[in-house]
DNA sequence: TTGAAAGCGGTACCAG
DNA sequence: CTGGTACCGCTTTCAA
């Protein structure tokens, strides 16, 4: 059962004395087709072991059934696991997707986005690297529906799914004020990136609503990429920097923090106060525990649903803000 | 600068008066067009902002430059890992990724195979699920080039590029052998997989040479989906099985077993001797150690390489197994 | 060096 | 209910 040639329309029509368009038609169940043909039609599909052509079927009709992801990096468990939730949801609509990785780098970005638009996918889910909005506006320009995740825009007006970073921020910052520290290391993300900002702010109106004073020399801004934790706690530790609790980026931050102070701790398990965010021991079982900062929603479907929304509405969609609420969750 | 409907080439063409044949071979820079020409179509191009429809392209060509990863779950940080390092490889050499999730389910990992083949990939990089051989052969049939990751088959030839299973779970007892445990517990997938009976039989060697007698009890199979880990190290424990030492069948898995057993002594960070496959550690920065089974070698960047080796020649292509070495690493 | 024409494999649209 | 035909946008081949 030599299977080399791909099996076309044309075959199964020659073989049933059917014309390929009658075969087309029969094969999306159309009901302007008698049972009996259909019946027959597919049958010999299956024999002759057809597969249809998604290229030429999406040059026609212009769907392809694929949504482009693109995020800073697929090998950070946080992004894995959106992704995975995108791809789940995706399945279910019968879409494919494809992921990009920007690296948190605009260039690529405008790659991937091009790549994307090559590709005709339906739309894009983006976790914008957010150095400018170049890219956002090019996203318009290109009118492919798209759904920001996890940032957003404070000027424009797009379709985004985010979290509360504000309210998260004073939480995790609330929580060890409460707890009597008055010294926390905050290391957060590039200001630039909307969580980032939030993040921050939040830090601040928890110090605020609590009548203490924020230290601009606990305040440190960091890449968000792989290994950046670990940059600065080296560097902050060669400062003698007072500090007794630590509200970290993300829960990956907060682990690369325990690591680098693992090194100069007699005992490496017995940890200092420390809050993350995005709570990825949700999704993968770790035996340090913290509290990290999380939503009960699934963001991911959230995404699949809104872009699926969009992808149909088309022109006539309006933006909608999707803020999930948060809390701090102890494991 | 609206760009409502996509620009074509015959746009190009009517621009710059051209035909549309002239301006394709111009955009990609054959020789047979004169300078001058080539320039005025780029730059016509770039004002008018095409981009290529590559569903087109591929259709006559029969060239997507994608490919399409197939693999349990991306959000399993080791394919997490691997994957991105595909897609590294990959975009060097101008290919896309489709990624596709079986979660160790052959009918799924079948799904992925004919929707990949449907969107005419050039080419599968599959770690496959291995209830049974079925896919492997349909792959064949179907005449994809394709490459296995991680596991292989022992009765069908197929290209593969895999660790040296047998030397790591002998690698991982030994280790602990030599400290002197005698009763160590092992933690496995599958038998079917052949990373799982690989392993397993490095497990026995590892005792045999040291005429050690192996304890069946000791030996656990189990799913490697999230959360088996857990499920196993549970029924253990009610077990009153005396082991003093764990060989765990990846890194996750043993974390797994960390996070169980914590619930069961005083101190959640004082672990038993344990030892994990992957060095997740490397990758991803954990603050809880123990030593892990690994290779020295870009298993990603070696997979890209034998696929497009593998699309280039065609038919011509004879079989590539890649094993590699493995060893002991201690973070 | 450039142009004309034939497809790639489907789908849309209209006729019968 | 089924068939005919144009056509999606690009690449290939051959002719000029």
């Amino acid at each position: 059962m030599a299977v080399k040639k791909r099996v076309t329309l044309k075959d199964i029509a020659d073989k049933t004395g059917y014309t390929i368009n009658t075969v087309s038609r029969a094969l999306k169940d159309k009901k302007d087709i008698s049972r009996e043909t259909r019946e027959v039609i597919h049958k010999t599909a299956g024999q002759l072991g057809y597969i249809m052509d998604s290229a030429a079927s999406a040059m026609r009709s212009g769907k392809t059934k694929t949504i482009a992801v693109i995020v800073g990096d697929i090998s950070n468990p946080f992004f894995g696991s959106l992704f995975r939730g995108i791809e789940l949801s995706a399945r279910k609509s019968g879409f494919t997707v494809i992921i990009y990785n920007t690296d948190e780098n605009s260039e690529w970005e405008q790659n991937a986005i091009f790549s994307a638009y090559s590709k005709r996918v339906d739309g894009i889910i983006l976790c914008p690297v957010q150095e400018n909005s170049e890219n956002i506006k090019l996203l318009q320009r290109m009118s492919v529906p798209f759904v920001l995740v996890g940032r957003y825009f404070k000027k424009i007006k797009t379709d985004a799914v985010f979290w509360n970073d504000v309210k998260a921020g004073e939480l995790a910052a609330g929580y060890l004020l409460d707890q009597g520290h008055v010294n926390i290391l905050y290391i957060g993300g590039p200001l630039h990136i909307s969580s980032g900002a939030d993040r921050l702010q939040g830090y601040r109106n928890a110090h605020k609503k609590r009548e203490i004073p924020v230290k601009e020399e606990m305040i440190r801004i960091t890449r968000i990429t792989a290994g950046a934790g670990l940059e600065v706690i080296d560097q902050i530790l060669g400062e003698d920097l007072p500090f007794t609790a630590v509200v970290a980026f993300s829960d990956l931050v907060a682990y690369e923090i325990l690591c680098a102070l693992g090194n100069y701790t007699k005992d490496k398990y017995t940890h200092i106060p420390i809050v993350g965010f995005d709570n990825i021991r949700e999704k993968i079982m770790f035996p340090v525990y913290f509290p990290s900062i999380d939503s009960r929603e699934n963001a991911a479907k959230i995404c699949v649903e809104l872009l699926l929304k969009k992808i149909q509405e088309g022109e006539s969609h309006k933006p909608v803000l999707r803020i999930l609420d948060v809390e701090l969750k102890h494991t």
